[in-house]
DNA sequence: TGCTTGACTTGACCAAGGTCAAGGAGCAAC
DNA sequence: GTTGCTCCTTGACCTTGGTCAAGTCAAGCA
């Protein structure tokens, strides 16, 4: 029914269900987020050296990544499918910190052991580094831990926006954020126009957006009826209005 | 009255009014926050070349250290005093996304423009590292930059933590993790029983909280009567049952 | 074709925390 | 002392978004 699926779509081989698969890498070449994940601020031959040290692993659609307090041994690029990163207390109530696309970065190359906890959203295909000689690859090529420094400050400030948002933003202005950024995060992975596909469901919008999910749908369908959005079978989102979005997103009076 | 003030206290030179001084460094080897700062990462060679490009700065209370969008010109440390960082919403809504105490890393070394404004909150003295030699020499020293992923790792999670606060706590449990970080912070810098000062007003404890100043003090004096913390003027605070307070601040049933 | 299931939506009601307003404490200027 | 000021506290009331419950919808299956 929704034509557009992005994470989902073409797992032609079957490893979603008994996953945690490692595998050899693909060629580097012919990589989907080459032109995304941290390779891109390499050489040919630091690319070379990190490739060496890579391994592809896949996770099931729900599987757990890695867990906090666990040792950081899942670091790496998320190279297909999606991936959200959270918070719980120890009542259960869950934040949300982060979701992540192909391209992105997912675990720390720093702390030995992981804050936060990863799930796959969709099945998922990671390029890993491995602790032990991604430490000791930072330490030989500057190059790479540079890049990583750089994306550690956009995340912070991702973290610092989303404070801004959590603690000072209506429901309809948090909604109307978190559409925005995954519209620009999808353009930025060479999506245009046409309906983008939400791996997540409301519980977990509600869980990074701080709200529950009657609010989420509450303000949906708000959106919706409003015309600046068109949902498609709940899961396709389609941008109609972007102005009036942004607008609404900065706290429009 | 409060005996134990720790950030206001001891200027005994007059550079609060017409601050914004630049002058040359102390001596390294009596800074107050060198087991703090970023130099206790580096060797005595590494040092010594920080040493080289660093100016002492001063900005008196309530004074803008930076604003975003501005060219991100002040990037160091926190050498006496406190510091809140924040963003805005163009309706003037404010998050506080940190507050910095002698011994943390303020601005970023990374991006050429500030993402988030800055404001002294007493007497501040930074040790601050101009932008084109720090750049130079993180590229020089990769101890330097290692040091400074380092504490962006350390940022990011607090960040995340924080958003854990802002979306899911109650006003309870966010005032007494507010509380439990001051405390935590002020041992780190050596800090022994005692009352310990609150450089911020109510308004930017809510600011960071999520909250009002209504609410802020609600809670504070919910604390004060259940015997968990005493207030002393209002900027003095001292910690009664530090179990209480942290069974708190995780969400106690 | 109808049953079951799970995720989403919608409505009615409720409460945590926000808003508004009054009062108090501390402090500097006169 | 007292005036004025700012910041903090406290109380009364209200609003936003949470809670609880029922209804809808699509997918999978007999």
């Amino acid at each position: 029914m929704t034509s557009s699926v992005e994470a989902k779509s073409s797992d032609h081989s079957s490893q979603n269900s008994l996953s945690r698969a490692e595998s050899t890498l693909h060629d580097c070449a012919h990589c989907d987020v080459r032109a995304l994940g941290i390779c891109v601020a390499l050489g040919d031959l630091e690319q070379k050296r990190l490739k060496g040290i890579a391994t592809a692993r896949h996770f099931g659609e729900g599987e757990t990544i890695f867990s906090a307090e666990d040792p950081a041994d899942v670091v790496g690029t998320v190279v297909r499918g999606a991936v959200k990163t959270y918070k719980l207390l120890p009542d259960g109530r869950q934040q949300v910190v982060g979701f992540l696309f192909p391209g992105d970065f997912v675990g720390s190359a720093i702390f030995g052991t992981n804050r936060c906890f990863a799930e796959a959203l969709s099945p998922v295909e990671l390029c890993v580094f491995p602790y032990a000689p991604l430490q000791r690859l930072m330490k030989e090529l500057p190059v790479l831990e540079h890049e990583l420094l750089r994306r550690a400050h956009d995340d912070l400030d991702l973290a610092q926006e989303w404070m801004l948002l959590l603690g000072r933003k209506t429901a309809q202005e948090r909604v109307a954020t978190f559409l925005c950024l995954l519209f620009e995060k999808a353009k930025k992975r060479g999506h245009c126009g046409a309906p983008i596909d939400l791996p997540m469901n409301r519980s977990e919008i509600a869980d990074y957006l701080g709200l529950t999910i009657e609010t989420v749908s509450r303000q949906l369908s708000k959106l919706k009826s409003a015309g600046v959005i068109a949902i498609h079978g709940s899961h396709a989102i389609e941008l109609r209005r972007p102005n009036q979005l942004a607008e609404l997103a900065a706290g429009a009076d």
